[in-house]
DNA sequence: TTAATAATGGGTATTAATAACAATAAGAGC
DNA sequence: GCTCTTATTGTTATTAATACCCATTATTAA
Protein backbone atom coordinates (compact mmCIF):
# COMPACT_ATOMS: atom_id res chain seq x y z
CA UNK A 1 0.00 0.00 0.00
CA UNK A 2 1.22 3.47 -0.88
CA UNK A 3 2.00 5.99 1.76
CA UNK A 4 -0.62 8.58 2.57
CA UNK A 5 0.59 11.84 0.99
CA UNK A 6 -0.11 14.95 2.98
CA UNK A 7 0.42 18.67 2.53
CA UNK A 8 0.58 20.50 5.82
CA UNK A 9 -0.58 24.12 5.88
CA UNK A 10 -0.09 26.05 9.09
CA UNK A 11 1.37 29.49 9.61
CA UNK A 12 2.97 28.95 13.00
CA UNK A 13 6.38 27.35 12.62
CA UNK A 14 6.46 25.57 15.94
CA UNK A 15 3.05 24.04 15.50
CA UNK A 16 3.79 23.00 11.94
CA UNK A 17 7.05 21.32 12.87
CA UNK A 18 5.44 19.50 15.77
CA UNK A 19 2.68 18.09 13.61
CA UNK A 20 5.16 17.22 10.90
CA UNK A 21 7.32 15.23 13.28
CA UNK A 22 4.31 13.38 14.57
CA UNK A 23 3.17 12.46 11.07
CA UNK A 24 6.61 11.50 9.77
CA UNK A 25 7.05 9.10 12.66
CA UNK A 26 4.36 7.00 11.04
CA UNK A 27 5.54 4.51 8.45
CA UNK A 28 2.51 4.91 6.23
CA UNK A 29 2.32 8.69 6.16
CA UNK A 30 4.46 11.10 4.19
CA UNK A 31 4.41 14.88 4.36
CA UNK A 32 5.17 15.83 0.76
CA UNK A 33 5.05 19.58 1.29
CA UNK A 34 4.57 22.30 3.88
CA UNK A 35 3.04 25.74 3.57
CA UNK A 36 2.50 28.76 5.77
CA UNK A 37 -0.53 29.91 3.83
CA UNK A 38 -3.32 28.66 1.57
CA UNK A 39 -1.84 30.30 -1.49
CA UNK A 40 1.43 28.39 -0.98
CA UNK A 41 -0.53 25.14 -1.01
CA UNK A 42 -2.01 26.00 -4.38
CA UNK A 43 1.45 26.85 -5.68
CA UNK A 44 2.77 23.49 -4.56
CA UNK A 45 -0.07 21.75 -6.35
CA UNK A 46 0.43 23.83 -9.47
CA UNK A 47 4.04 22.61 -9.57
CA UNK A 48 2.94 18.99 -9.49
CA UNK A 49 2.79 18.03 -5.83
CA UNK A 50 -0.56 16.26 -5.51
CA UNK A 51 -1.47 15.01 -2.01
CA UNK A 52 -4.21 12.72 -0.78
CA UNK A 53 -5.03 15.00 2.09
CA UNK A 54 -4.42 18.65 2.87
CA UNK A 55 -4.21 19.34 6.58
CA UNK A 56 -4.90 23.04 6.89
CA UNK A 57 -5.14 25.54 9.72
CA UNK A 58 -8.41 27.42 9.56
CA UNK A 59 -6.67 30.68 10.36
CA UNK A 60 -3.87 31.76 8.00
CA UNK A 61 -2.73 35.24 6.88
CA UNK A 62 -3.62 35.45 3.19
CA UNK A 63 -5.85 32.55 2.31
CA UNK A 64 -7.57 30.81 5.22
CA UNK A 65 -8.57 27.18 5.43
CA UNK A 66 -12.16 27.70 4.33
CA UNK A 67 -11.14 29.58 1.19
CA UNK A 68 -8.57 26.89 0.53
CA UNK A 69 -11.31 24.25 0.60
CA UNK A 70 -13.20 26.10 -2.12
CA UNK A 71 -10.12 26.52 -4.28
CA UNK A 72 -9.10 22.87 -3.94
CA UNK A 73 -12.64 21.65 -4.50
CA UNK A 74 -12.84 23.29 -7.89
CA UNK A 75 -9.43 22.27 -9.20
CA UNK A 76 -8.90 18.87 -7.50
CA UNK A 77 -12.25 17.56 -6.24
CA UNK A 78 -10.77 14.23 -5.07
CA UNK A 79 -8.29 15.78 -2.67
CA UNK A 80 -9.61 15.84 0.87
CA UNK A 81 -9.12 18.87 3.05
CA UNK A 82 -9.02 18.47 6.82
CA UNK A 83 -9.32 21.61 8.92
CA UNK A 84 -7.18 22.19 12.00
CA UNK A 85 -8.49 24.73 14.47
CA UNK A 86 -8.04 26.23 17.89
CA UNK A 87 -11.65 27.39 17.97
CA UNK A 88 -14.55 25.21 18.92
CA UNK A 89 -17.08 27.65 17.49
CA UNK A 90 -19.77 25.54 15.94
CA UNK A 91 -20.32 28.11 13.24
CA UNK A 92 -16.91 27.43 11.71
CA UNK A 93 -17.41 23.69 11.93
CA UNK A 94 -20.65 23.83 10.00
CA UNK A 95 -19.22 26.26 7.50
CA UNK A 96 -16.20 24.05 6.89
CA UNK A 97 -18.29 20.95 6.22
CA UNK A 98 -20.74 22.88 4.09
CA UNK A 99 -17.86 24.02 1.91
CA UNK A 100 -16.80 20.42 1.49
CA UNK A 101 -14.26 19.79 4.23
CA UNK A 102 -13.64 16.14 5.10
CA UNK A 103 -12.56 16.70 8.65
CA UNK A 104 -12.43 19.20 11.47
CA UNK A 105 -9.92 18.66 14.24
CA UNK A 106 -9.07 20.76 17.27
CA UNK A 107 -5.40 21.30 17.93
CA UNK A 108 -5.59 19.70 21.34
CA UNK A 109 -6.27 16.19 20.01
CA UNK A 110 -3.77 13.52 20.95
CA UNK A 111 -1.57 11.64 18.52
CA UNK A 112 -3.75 8.58 18.19
CA UNK A 113 -6.82 10.64 17.37
CA UNK A 114 -4.95 12.65 14.75
CA UNK A 115 -3.77 9.47 13.05
CA UNK A 116 -7.18 7.84 13.32
CA UNK A 117 -8.74 10.95 11.80
CA UNK A 118 -6.37 10.93 8.83
CA UNK A 119 -6.99 7.25 8.14
CA UNK A 120 -10.73 7.70 8.44
CA UNK A 121 -10.65 10.57 5.95
CA UNK A 122 -8.33 8.65 3.65
CA UNK A 123 -10.96 5.92 3.65
CA UNK A 124 -13.52 8.38 2.34
CA UNK A 125 -15.48 9.12 5.52
CA UNK A 126 -15.81 12.44 7.22
CA UNK A 127 -14.28 12.99 10.63
CA UNK A 128 -15.13 15.32 13.47
CA UNK A 129 -12.89 15.21 16.50
CA UNK A 130 -14.17 13.61 19.68
CA UNK A 131 -14.37 16.85 21.64
CA UNK A 132 -16.51 18.57 19.03
CA UNK A 133 -18.67 15.49 18.54
CA UNK A 134 -19.39 15.59 22.23
CA UNK A 135 -20.30 19.27 22.05
CA UNK A 136 -22.59 18.64 19.13
CA UNK A 137 -24.19 15.65 20.85
CA UNK A 138 -24.88 17.69 23.95
CA UNK A 139 -26.53 20.38 21.87
CA UNK A 140 -28.72 17.83 20.11
CA UNK A 141 -29.70 16.27 23.42
CA UNK A 142 -30.55 19.67 24.76
CA UNK A 143 -32.73 20.47 21.77
CA UNK A 144 -34.41 17.08 21.88
CA UNK A 145 -35.25 17.31 25.55
CA UNK A 146 -36.39 20.91 25.22
CA UNK A 147 -38.71 19.81 22.44
CA UNK A 148 -40.19 16.88 24.33
CA UNK A 149 -40.85 18.84 27.50
CA UNK A 150 -43.00 21.46 25.84
CA UNK A 151 -45.12 19.07 23.82
CA UNK A 152 -47.64 18.51 26.56
CA UNK A 153 -50.39 20.32 24.72
CA UNK A 154 -52.12 17.81 22.49
CA UNK A 155 -55.43 18.68 20.91
CA UNK A 156 -57.38 16.32 18.72
CA UNK A 157 -58.33 18.20 15.59
CA UNK A 158 -60.27 16.75 12.66
CA UNK A 159 -58.95 16.82 9.10
CA UNK A 160 -61.39 19.55 8.21
CA UNK A 161 -60.35 21.65 11.14
CA UNK A 162 -56.67 21.35 10.27
CA UNK A 163 -57.50 22.26 6.68
CA UNK A 164 -59.38 25.34 7.80
CA UNK A 165 -56.67 26.17 10.31
CA UNK A 166 -54.05 26.23 7.58
CA UNK A 167 -56.15 28.47 5.37
CA UNK A 168 -56.83 30.83 8.26
CA UNK A 169 -53.10 31.06 8.91
CA UNK A 170 -52.58 31.99 5.26
CA UNK A 171 -54.93 34.93 5.66
CA UNK A 172 -58.10 33.62 4.02
CA UNK A 173 -61.42 35.00 5.24
CA UNK A 174 -64.36 32.77 6.03
CA UNK A 175 -66.07 33.64 2.76
CA UNK A 176 -62.93 32.85 0.74
CA UNK A 177 -62.50 29.51 2.46
CA UNK A 178 -66.16 28.69 1.92
CA UNK A 179 -65.77 29.31 -1.82
CA UNK A 180 -62.51 27.37 -1.96
CA UNK A 181 -63.87 24.33 -0.11
CA UNK A 182 -67.40 24.46 -1.54
CA UNK A 183 -68.94 24.89 1.87
CA UNK A 184 -71.20 27.42 3.45
CA UNK A 185 -69.58 30.40 5.11
CA UNK A 186 -71.52 29.37 8.17
CA UNK A 187 -69.79 25.99 8.22
CA UNK A 188 -66.38 27.58 8.21
CA UNK A 189 -67.46 29.79 11.06
CA UNK A 190 -68.46 26.66 12.94
CA UNK A 191 -65.04 25.08 12.38
CA UNK A 192 -63.27 28.18 13.54
CA UNK A 193 -65.36 28.26 16.68
CA UNK A 194 -64.44 24.63 17.32
CA UNK A 195 -60.75 25.41 16.79
CA UNK A 196 -60.86 28.26 19.28
CA UNK A 197 -62.80 26.19 21.80
CA UNK A 198 -60.70 23.04 21.48
CA UNK A 199 -57.37 24.85 21.77
CA UNK A 200 -58.56 27.13 24.53
CA UNK A 201 -57.63 30.22 22.53
CA UNK A 202 -59.26 33.60 22.91
CA UNK A 203 -59.39 34.52 19.26
CA UNK A 204 -57.77 33.98 15.87
CA UNK A 205 -54.49 35.58 16.89
CA UNK A 206 -53.83 33.33 19.85
CA UNK A 207 -55.15 30.36 17.88
CA UNK A 208 -52.57 30.85 15.15
CA UNK A 209 -49.76 31.30 17.62
CA UNK A 210 -50.80 28.05 19.26
CA UNK A 211 -50.97 26.32 15.90
CA UNK A 212 -47.50 27.38 14.79
CA UNK A 213 -45.84 26.68 18.13
CA UNK A 214 -47.39 23.22 18.37
CA UNK A 215 -46.75 22.31 14.78
CA UNK A 216 -50.28 22.08 13.46
CA UNK A 217 -49.42 23.99 10.31
CA UNK A 218 -47.99 21.94 7.45
CA UNK B 1 -1.08 0.89 33.57
CA UNK B 2 -3.85 -1.54 34.39
CA UNK B 3 -5.72 -3.35 31.69
CA UNK B 4 -9.07 -1.97 30.60
CA UNK B 5 -11.70 -4.26 32.11
CA UNK B 6 -14.72 -4.90 29.96
CA UNK B 7 -17.99 -6.78 30.27
CA UNK B 8 -19.39 -7.76 26.91
CA UNK B 9 -23.18 -8.08 26.61
CA UNK B 10 -24.55 -9.41 23.35
CA UNK B 11 -27.15 -12.11 22.78
CA UNK B 12 -25.79 -13.52 19.53
CA UNK B 13 -23.04 -16.03 20.20
CA UNK B 14 -21.13 -15.56 16.98
CA UNK B 15 -21.05 -11.81 17.26
CA UNK B 16 -20.07 -11.93 20.91
CA UNK B 17 -17.23 -14.35 20.29
CA UNK B 18 -15.97 -12.31 17.37
CA UNK B 19 -15.84 -9.12 19.38
CA UNK B 20 -14.29 -10.95 22.29
CA UNK B 21 -11.48 -12.30 20.14
CA UNK B 22 -10.84 -8.87 18.75
CA UNK B 23 -10.64 -7.33 22.21
CA UNK B 24 -8.53 -10.10 23.75
CA UNK B 25 -5.96 -9.70 21.01
CA UNK B 26 -5.15 -6.34 22.55
CA UNK B 27 -2.55 -6.37 25.30
CA UNK B 28 -4.22 -3.63 27.30
CA UNK B 29 -7.80 -4.88 27.21
CA UNK B 30 -9.34 -7.69 29.20
CA UNK B 31 -12.84 -9.09 28.87
CA UNK B 32 -13.68 -9.99 32.45
CA UNK B 33 -17.16 -11.34 31.75
CA UNK B 34 -19.68 -12.05 29.02
CA UNK B 35 -23.45 -11.92 29.06
CA UNK B 36 -26.29 -12.68 26.70
CA UNK B 37 -28.63 -10.24 28.39
CA UNK B 38 -28.67 -7.09 30.49
CA UNK B 39 -29.85 -8.93 33.58
CA UNK B 40 -26.82 -11.24 33.38
CA UNK B 41 -24.55 -8.18 33.44
CA UNK B 42 -26.14 -7.01 36.65
CA UNK B 43 -25.70 -10.48 38.14
CA UNK B 44 -22.01 -10.45 37.27
CA UNK B 45 -21.60 -7.09 38.92
CA UNK B 46 -23.54 -8.21 41.98
CA UNK B 47 -21.06 -11.06 42.37
CA UNK B 48 -18.15 -8.66 42.40
CA UNK B 49 -17.03 -8.35 38.79
CA UNK B 50 -16.66 -4.59 38.32
CA UNK B 51 -15.61 -3.45 34.83
CA UNK B 52 -14.42 -0.10 33.52
CA UNK B 53 -16.67 -0.32 30.49
CA UNK B 54 -19.77 -2.32 29.61
CA UNK B 55 -20.07 -2.93 25.89
CA UNK B 56 -23.74 -3.73 25.35
CA UNK B 57 -25.93 -4.59 22.41
CA UNK B 58 -28.92 -2.27 22.27
CA UNK B 59 -31.22 -5.16 21.44
CA UNK B 60 -31.31 -8.03 23.92
CA UNK B 61 -34.16 -10.35 24.96
CA UNK B 62 -34.96 -9.46 28.57
CA UNK B 63 -33.17 -6.26 29.42
CA UNK B 64 -32.01 -4.15 26.50
CA UNK B 65 -29.03 -1.84 26.38
CA UNK B 66 -30.94 1.32 27.23
CA UNK B 67 -32.50 -0.21 30.34
CA UNK B 68 -29.09 -1.51 31.28
CA UNK B 69 -27.68 2.02 31.15
CA UNK B 70 -30.28 3.19 33.65
CA UNK B 71 -29.66 0.26 35.99
CA UNK B 72 -25.88 0.70 35.89
CA UNK B 73 -26.13 4.48 36.27
CA UNK B 74 -27.96 4.17 39.55
CA UNK B 75 -25.82 1.45 41.12
CA UNK B 76 -22.36 2.20 39.65
CA UNK B 77 -22.32 5.74 38.22
CA UNK B 78 -18.62 5.58 37.31
CA UNK B 79 -18.95 2.59 35.01
CA UNK B 80 -19.26 3.63 31.37
CA UNK B 81 -21.74 1.93 29.10
CA UNK B 82 -21.08 1.84 25.36
CA UNK B 83 -23.95 0.81 23.11
CA UNK B 84 -23.47 -1.52 20.15
CA UNK B 85 -26.15 -1.39 17.50
CA UNK B 86 -27.13 -2.52 14.04
CA UNK B 87 -29.57 0.37 13.68
CA UNK B 88 -28.59 3.84 12.65
CA UNK B 89 -31.89 5.31 13.79
CA UNK B 90 -31.06 8.65 15.25
CA UNK B 91 -33.82 8.30 17.80
CA UNK B 92 -31.99 5.47 19.55
CA UNK B 93 -28.71 7.36 19.47
CA UNK B 94 -30.22 10.38 21.19
CA UNK B 95 -32.07 8.24 23.67
CA UNK B 96 -28.93 6.32 24.56
CA UNK B 97 -26.91 9.46 25.24
CA UNK B 98 -29.77 11.07 27.12
CA UNK B 99 -29.87 8.07 29.42
CA UNK B 100 -26.17 8.49 30.07
CA UNK B 101 -24.45 6.27 27.53
CA UNK B 102 -20.78 7.05 26.87
CA UNK B 103 -20.65 5.68 23.36
CA UNK B 104 -22.73 4.48 20.46
CA UNK B 105 -21.08 2.26 17.89
CA UNK B 106 -22.51 0.55 14.83
CA UNK B 107 -21.57 -3.09 14.40
CA UNK B 108 -19.95 -2.46 11.06
CA UNK B 109 -17.06 -0.42 12.50
CA UNK B 110 -13.58 -1.76 11.86
CA UNK B 111 -11.18 -2.94 14.50
CA UNK B 112 -9.20 0.24 14.81
CA UNK B 113 -12.32 2.32 15.31
CA UNK B 114 -13.63 -0.04 17.97
CA UNK B 115 -10.37 0.15 19.88
CA UNK B 116 -10.13 3.89 19.45
CA UNK B 117 -13.69 4.22 20.74
CA UNK B 118 -12.99 2.18 23.86
CA UNK B 119 -9.86 4.17 24.65
CA UNK B 120 -11.67 7.43 24.10
CA UNK B 121 -14.44 6.38 26.46
CA UNK B 122 -11.96 5.06 29.00
CA UNK B 123 -10.42 8.54 28.94
CA UNK B 124 -13.74 10.03 29.98
CA UNK B 125 -14.95 11.43 26.64
CA UNK B 126 -18.05 10.37 24.78
CA UNK B 127 -17.73 8.62 21.45
CA UNK B 128 -20.04 8.37 18.47
CA UNK B 129 -18.88 6.21 15.59
CA UNK B 130 -17.68 7.87 12.40
CA UNK B 131 -20.62 6.75 10.30
CA UNK B 132 -23.19 8.18 12.70
CA UNK B 133 -21.19 11.36 13.18
CA UNK B 134 -21.31 11.83 9.44
CA UNK B 135 -25.07 11.27 9.41
CA UNK B 136 -25.53 13.77 12.19
CA UNK B 137 -23.27 16.30 10.51
CA UNK B 138 -25.22 16.04 7.31
CA UNK B 139 -28.46 16.62 9.14
CA UNK B 140 -27.04 19.68 10.89
CA UNK B 141 -25.77 21.04 7.61
CA UNK B 142 -29.18 20.47 6.09
CA UNK B 143 -30.90 22.32 8.91
CA UNK B 144 -28.40 25.14 8.85
CA UNK B 145 -28.72 25.71 5.12
CA UNK B 146 -32.50 25.40 5.29
CA UNK B 147 -32.51 28.04 7.99
CA UNK B 148 -30.29 30.47 6.19
CA UNK B 149 -32.23 30.26 2.95
CA UNK B 150 -35.53 31.20 4.50
CA UNK B 151 -34.30 34.09 6.59
CA UNK B 152 -34.57 36.61 3.83
CA UNK B 153 -37.60 38.26 5.35
CA UNK B 154 -36.40 41.04 7.56
CA UNK B 155 -38.81 43.70 8.67
CA UNK B 156 -37.88 46.70 10.76
CA UNK B 157 -40.42 46.95 13.56
CA UNK B 158 -40.41 49.58 16.29
CA UNK B 159 -40.42 48.71 19.98
CA UNK B 160 -44.05 49.68 20.27
CA UNK B 161 -45.03 47.56 17.31
CA UNK B 162 -43.27 44.52 18.73
CA UNK B 163 -44.96 45.16 22.07
CA UNK B 164 -48.36 45.33 20.42
CA UNK B 165 -47.54 42.32 18.26
CA UNK B 166 -46.85 40.20 21.32
CA UNK B 167 -50.05 41.25 23.00
CA UNK B 168 -52.03 40.54 19.85
CA UNK B 169 -50.52 37.05 19.73
CA UNK B 170 -51.63 36.50 23.30
CA UNK B 171 -55.21 37.22 22.33
CA UNK B 172 -55.66 40.77 23.61
CA UNK B 173 -58.20 42.97 21.82
CA UNK B 174 -57.40 46.52 20.78
CA UNK B 175 -59.38 47.94 23.68
CA UNK B 176 -57.60 45.69 26.18
CA UNK B 177 -54.20 46.67 24.83
CA UNK B 178 -55.15 50.35 24.93
CA UNK B 179 -56.08 50.06 28.60
CA UNK B 180 -52.95 48.07 29.40
CA UNK B 181 -50.60 50.48 27.64
CA UNK B 182 -52.48 53.70 28.51
CA UNK B 183 -53.04 54.54 24.89
CA UNK B 184 -56.05 55.25 22.76
CA UNK B 185 -57.72 52.28 21.13
CA UNK B 186 -57.21 54.14 17.89
CA UNK B 187 -53.45 54.19 18.42
CA UNK B 188 -53.37 50.43 18.79
CA UNK B 189 -55.38 50.14 15.62
CA UNK B 190 -52.78 52.27 13.91
CA UNK B 191 -49.95 50.04 15.09
CA UNK B 192 -51.75 46.94 13.94
CA UNK B 193 -52.27 48.48 10.54
CA UNK B 194 -48.57 49.26 10.35
CA UNK B 195 -47.70 45.70 11.34
CA UNK B 196 -49.91 44.28 8.63
CA UNK B 197 -48.56 46.72 6.04
CA UNK B 198 -44.89 46.30 6.95
CA UNK B 199 -45.00 42.52 6.99
CA UNK B 200 -47.17 42.27 3.90
CA UNK B 201 -49.77 40.23 5.71
CA UNK B 202 -53.42 40.11 4.80
CA UNK B 203 -54.83 40.14 8.31
CA UNK B 204 -54.12 39.26 11.93
CA UNK B 205 -53.97 35.53 11.26
CA UNK B 206 -51.24 35.69 8.63
CA UNK B 207 -49.48 38.39 10.64
CA UNK B 208 -49.19 36.12 13.67
CA UNK B 209 -47.97 33.22 11.60
CA UNK B 210 -45.31 35.46 10.11
CA UNK B 211 -44.35 36.70 13.56
CA UNK B 212 -43.93 33.24 15.04
CA UNK B 213 -42.10 31.80 12.05
CA UNK B 214 -39.69 34.71 11.90
CA UNK B 215 -39.12 34.86 15.61
CA UNK B 216 -40.64 38.22 16.45
CA UNK B 217 -42.42 36.85 19.52
CA UNK B 218 -40.40 36.66 22.70
C1' DT C 1 -80.79 -0.79 17.11
C1' DT C 2 -79.81 3.15 19.52
C1' DA C 3 -76.96 6.70 21.10
C1' DA C 4 -73.27 9.69 20.40
C1' DT C 5 -70.45 12.41 17.55
C1' DA C 6 -68.75 15.09 13.55
C1' DA C 7 -69.73 17.77 9.62
C1' DT C 8 -72.78 20.41 7.65
C1' DG C 9 -75.76 24.47 7.66
C1' DG C 10 -79.32 28.60 9.19
C1' DG C 11 -80.54 32.82 12.03
C1' DT C 12 -79.27 36.72 14.65
C1' DA C 13 -76.70 39.85 17.46
C1' DT C 14 -72.71 41.83 19.12
C1' DT C 15 -68.07 42.80 19.07
C1' DA C 16 -63.66 43.38 16.73
C1' DA C 17 -60.81 44.41 12.98
C1' DT C 18 -59.62 46.72 8.75
C1' DA C 19 -59.29 50.75 5.73
C1' DA C 20 -58.92 55.39 4.23
C1' DC C 21 -59.46 60.12 5.09
C1' DA C 22 -57.19 63.05 8.30
C1' DA C 23 -54.26 66.15 12.22
C1' DT C 24 -50.90 67.00 16.09
C1' DA C 25 -46.71 66.61 18.91
C1' DA C 26 -42.04 65.05 19.65
C1' DG C 27 -37.60 64.00 18.19
C1' DA C 28 -33.69 63.25 14.87
C1' DG C 29 -30.90 64.89 11.30
C1' DC C 30 -29.30 68.50 8.08
C1' DG D 1 -34.65 76.74 11.87
C1' DC D 2 -36.50 73.41 8.88
C1' DT D 3 -37.65 68.86 7.31
C1' DC D 4 -38.63 64.22 7.85
C1' DT D 5 -40.14 60.49 10.45
C1' DT D 6 -42.58 58.26 14.20
C1' DA D 7 -45.99 57.89 17.56
C1' DT D 8 -50.02 59.45 18.68
C1' DT D 9 -55.14 60.26 18.01
C1' DG D 10 -59.56 61.39 15.52
C1' DT D 11 -63.83 60.32 12.26
C1' DT D 12 -66.34 57.31 9.63
C1' DA D 13 -67.51 53.15 7.13
C1' DT D 14 -67.24 48.65 5.92
C1' DT D 15 -66.01 44.07 6.57
C1' DA D 16 -64.90 40.12 9.43
C1' DA D 17 -65.09 37.49 13.45
C1' DT D 18 -67.25 35.75 17.53
C1' DA D 19 -71.08 33.81 20.27
C1' DC D 20 -75.19 32.19 21.03
C1' DC D 21 -79.53 29.74 19.60
C1' DC D 22 -80.72 25.74 16.62
C1' DA D 23 -81.56 21.53 12.80
C1' DT D 24 -80.11 17.87 9.52
C1' DT D 25 -77.31 14.14 7.90
C1' DA D 26 -73.94 10.54 8.03
C1' DT D 27 -71.02 7.80 10.43
C1' DT D 28 -69.35 5.49 14.52
C1' DA D 29 -69.62 3.36 18.89
C1' DA D 30 -71.99 0.80 22.26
Amino acid sequence: MDKLKIILAEDHNLVRNGIKMLLESQADIEVIAEADDGTRVLEHMASGLIPDIILADINMPEMDGISLIKAVKSSHPDIKVVILSMLDHEKYVMQAFMEGSYGYILKNVNESEMLFALKTVAGGAKYLCVELTETMLNRCIHEASAQSEQEEVQVDLSMREIEVLNLVAEGYTNQEMADKLFLSKRTIEGHRQMLIDKTGSKNTASLIRFAVVNGYLN
